[in-house]
DNA sequence: AAGTATTTTGCAACAAAGTTGCATTCTATA
DNA sequence: TATAGAATGCAACTTTGTTGCAAAATACTT
């Protein structure tokens, strides 16, 4: 455990310290995406400018990335290990946004369509997010 | 323009207001989805609570629709002709945002694929949102 | 057309979310 | 282990969003 986030700061450069540790070992005990909210209630030993300043500084790295949602948070979640180590980040799968229980969910295997943009549109990042019931809540 | 304001408040029957026929206007002559402070800007006589208020009443007659971003913001379009007249709200299109000029557009001509889903899981809403250089900043 | 019920607005106060500068503490490295 | 550089915590601040209530505007009835 400690191992393994030691071992992602390492690999992105970034020196290793309690809090950086803390936040990785959410991200990588949680199932869902996290809104920052979550993290500050998960990290609570930390300061709030700390949590801000972390998530900034994983997003940079690439060791998480956002997902976008219609209610005005943001939530992030852990890339994948290919898109850690590749150079730029891709994450090519959709994300379920669960309107009962509002967890955030990567669906790693639903992968985006490709799609074609009209001339003259250069694309550069592709998000797909879908609202609905997950499989937890609909049982 | 008036008149098409009006028609649109009547249609949806909702109460003919200056603040919510200046908003009507700011979307109509709009060529880009508007963040809630552009509208504030464009609106400065009227009170930030009231167009809180107002966005929230167009969201819920489904005359506008929120567009998710990566960037903790809410863009807000208006919905199309047909968007409008049925009864709930589907919006097929594929959102385009600039990364250069900060824009955001709709793609109307750019519909979204179909996926699947894993079983267990009920679709409610899709958004599919580009990031890249728009054709206006590519020239 | 005037009066009234209902809705909408603006204000004030508040709560939550996010940012910045700076002094202190911690980490990496020689 | 000493030190340069990076990260953290704190305080103060800005921005964003919410709520209650009185005043004003709108819609409706006669």
């Amino acid at each position: 455990m400690g191992a393994q986030t030691e071992f992602i700061l390492k690999t992105s450069s970034l020196s290793i310290t309690s809090s950086r540790k803390k936040i990785l070992e959410i991200f990588l005990s949680a199932s869902t995406a996290l809104a920052h909210q979550d993290i500050e209630k998960l990290a609570e030993q930390y300061d709030r400018v700390t949590i801000y300043r972390t998530l900034q500084t994983f997003l940079d790295r690439g060791i998480i990335h956002t997902i976008p949602t219609t209610d005005n948070t943001i939530k992030y979640a852990l890339c994948s290990d290919d898109c850690i180590t590749s150079g730029h980040h891709h994450d090519n799968h959709v994300h379920f946004l669960c309107d009962q229980c509002g967890r955030t969910l990567c669906l790693d295997d639903v992968s985006i369509p490709a799609i074609t943009l009209p001339k003259g549109y250069s694309m550069k990042e592709i998000n797909m997010v879908v609202n609905g019931i997950c499989k937890t809540c609909m049982e």
